[in-house]
DNA sequence: CGCGACATGTAAGCAGTTACATGATTAT
DNA sequence: ATAATCATGTAACTGCTTACATGTCGCG
């Protein structure tokens, strides 16, 4: 019992007060590179947290009936997410990847279908690069040690290491296949 | 709806007709770099297979009354694990990270705590790169194209570049925040 | 007036983990 | 004998996805 998604939460939080959209929207934007989740769970997870006395909300009006519930971390909210973000834990075991799945399996695929599925895989890896490169050009140097933004560069540029080893593996794949065919 | 441990399954056994206590096994070894499941798991889905007409089985003796169930594909089962084999998909959307959540609220930690956490990850990471290594000193060059090897050979080569951009990544996170330690 | 974004929820089902439960075989 | 490994299963629960369901607000 991890409940991952409770302290992705909090911490959100503890940034800024805001509501379920919005934690929906953060979990769309950067974050997304390493946590996600739809909005069926963060609803539920929303209520339970209230009911655990962990955040409180607020309701606001946009318009002249829209509800919106505006939701702020409590004290004990506050203690709960620190305890959790300081603590060491396991990596984890297993990130599971359905592509290195089937090229474990790649001895029962011809070298043509082959190239085409990590060519597919390649061109997805490349694209998420580029995009992933676009944001951090709009980071100018490493952000100040103390706002949000320095865990936002961090991970980022994790993400950027991550897609730049999965691409050199990707091309690597190719060559390996390749070669192989080659030496019939 | 994926069904991804039901294609692990027929993968395995298509290589060889097994057990799923073999299954079980295969699955905590070089595969576990990209899947895994637990024998509660395997045994309820191979279950399943059989139902579905994919797999067969036919019960051996191990000693003198433990029985062994040994699992074979069926026709309709390697021909439902071809096509799936050769199918391009969309890359996983998110390989959830929980030590990047927790540096994604790094700003929240001070920094000798900060570098804790770092040096814990950073640790797992080098332990599991030597372990890898290790593997991989026992292939000599490049396993036949059409040997079960050659998979095997591809996906430890994906896990050993995942690993070093790990560690890059890890070593990145703790120069940065050694910087902006320096800079007060 | 229609479309996209804002806003919140529930239900059903699949996937995965942890714990419960049992017993045989082999090596020390 | 006793511990590790072989061998198979079920139950309860958490986590996550897909689909269902409803309604407002602002812009063109």
């Amino acid at each position: 019992m991890q409940r991952t998604l409770k302290y992705a939460i909090l911490g959100l939080l503890n940034q800024n007060s805001m509501s379920g959209y919005d934690i929906s929207a953060k979990l769309e934007g950067s974050l997304k590179e390493f946590w996600s989740a739809n909005h069926s769970q963060i609803y539920p997870e929303l209520k339970k947290l209230t009911e655990e006395g962990l955040v409180e909300f607020k309701i606001e009006i946009t318009g002249s009936v829209l509800e919106r519930k505006v939701y702020t971390l409590t004290a004990a909210g506050k203690e709960d997410f620190t305890r959790w973000l300081c603590t060491k834990a396991d990596m984890i075991a297993t990130p599971k990847d359905v592509f290195r799945l089937r090229m474990f399996f790649s001895n029962e695929i011809d070298d043509e279908t082959c190239l085409g599925l990590v060519a597919h895989e390649l061109e997805q890896h490349e694209a998420r690069l580029v995009h992933l490169k676009d944001i951090e050009a709009g980071f100018h140097g490493i952000p100040d040690r103390n706002s949000d933004k320095f865990g936002d560069y961090l991970v980022l540029t994790g993400a950027i290491y991550r897609e730049e080893a999965a691409i050199r593996w990707l091309k690597r794949c190719a060559e390996i296949v390749d070669g192989a065919q080659e030496k019939v």
